[in-house]
DNA sequence: CCCATTTGACCAAT
DNA sequence: ATTGGTCAAATGGG
């Protein structure tokens, strides 16, 4: 399957993609010694911001002869860190394989989309994990993993009674570097539309869930406000928790709320990214930034890149558009009764709104 | 009291 | 039977 993208341009974004990776290492060295100056810091960032600027650009212009129905065709992936022993090809043969597999015979598997990220943390920063990725996840559970020195836990997002979202990742700690986690997410947030989130209570103090209520549009969502306050909380509290960081030295901070799940402490994000909050309506995905592993891939092909920059895309299912976009206001329910819920995959990528510019 | 995490049990896939 | 993944009761924090 021939994702549309010419040859240049996968070659561009792998140059860009190289480049933005090494910029990456080259800051992960520079912030390793404490000799290194704010400034150096602060240019790099840009430097990577430029980067991604760059590949948002070129996929937003999307392949050639693309056919913009699937909406937004990738995310640029996040953090990736090093090159190391990445087994891209082999990942992509498999994802083929997979869903080679998927189209003969419908197997009844819920098969997600998966990919996997490292995330190397800076133990000595007073950083705990690896966990802020802007998403709301709550743990459900912790294993000992044969042969692995960390057990590995288990995360699914806040919201999946609330909005269906089905969305979940894993966490493992690597055996020979306990910096580096290996997160493995599965699905992706649907949880965004939780719409009138946007207004921002700026104090996050326990505000009448009712109020908000009736300006929810639907009454069954009383307990989603109440979970919309509390992630409103995490997102302020996690916002101070990370002031410390060399975050500081980024230009943009975001309203601490506004985007569903999405948490936005992270606040290195690049105008690109307000451009495709816009775009996307309220659907943001923290692009790139280096400590957070999130990120979403949006594609119309079921598996258009195996290997992007550090993250490993291991298969896709194949994305199927249930267009419950703004107009229909009460989709989940909906969809919760009348439709498997991972067979559908109620991941609505993007219908592309941004698109009709 | 409410909510998130912990943790052993349970289940499903090899 | 073993292992990975999820459930859900218990626990603890705010």
């Amino acid at each position: 399957m021939e994702n549309g993208w010419s040859w240049e341009q996968k070659t561009l974004i792998s140059e860009l993609i190289q480049g933005m990776e090494l910029a990456k290492q080259l800051r992960v060295q520079f912030s390793g010694t404490s000799s290194s100056p704010e400034s150096t810091d602060m240019l790099l960032q840009r430097l990577l911001n430029s980067y991604e600027k760059a590949l948002l650009i070129l996929r937003w212009s999307g392949p050639v002869g693309q056919s913009h129905t699937m909406g937004v065709t990738a995310g640029v992936p996040g953090s990736p860190i090093s090159v190391n022993g990445s087994p891209g090809s082999d990942e992509f043969e498999k994802g083929l394989k997979d869903q080679q597999e998927l189209n003969d015979v419908s197997k009844k598997r819920k098969i997600l989309p998966r990919w996997t990220d490292q995330v190397r943390v800076n133990s000595e920063t007073g950083l705990e994990g690896p966990h802020d990725d802007g998403y709301s996840w709550r743990k459900y559970g912790q294993k000992d993993i044969l042969g692995a020195k960390y057990p590995r836990s288990y995360y699914r997002c806040t919201f999946r009674i609330t909005q269906n979202c089905w969305a979940t990742k894993q966490v493992q700690r690597s055996d020979e570097d306990p910096n580096l986690f290996e997160i493995t997410y599965r699905g992706r947030h649907t949880c965004s539309h939780a719409t009138n989130l946007v207004p921002a209570p700026s104090s996050p103090e326990k505000q009448e869930q009712k109020h908000n209520n009736s300006n929810n549009n639907n009454d069954n969502q009383q307990k989603q406000s109440l979970e919309i306050l509390s992630t409103i909380r995490n997102n302020l509290r996690v916002a101070t928790e990370n002031l410390d960081n060399r975050e500081m030295a980024h230009p943009f901070s975001f309203p601490s709320t506004s985007f569903g799940c999405m948490k936005s402490e992270n606040s290195h994000f690049s105008l690109s990214e307000l451009d495709n909050s816009a775009l996307l309506g309220g659907f943001p995905q923290p692009f790139l930034s280096q400590a957070s592993p999130e990120s979403n891939y949006f594609m119309a092909s079921p598996f258009q890149v195996s290997n992007f920059g550090g993250v490993h895309l291991q298969h896709s299912e194949s994305e199927i558009i249930s267009a419950h976009t703004s107009a229909t206001n009460s989709p989940i329910l909906d969809i919760d009764f009348s439709l498997d819920p991972v067979e559908i995959d109620p991941n609505f990528p993007f219908d592309t709104p941004g698109f009709f510019s």
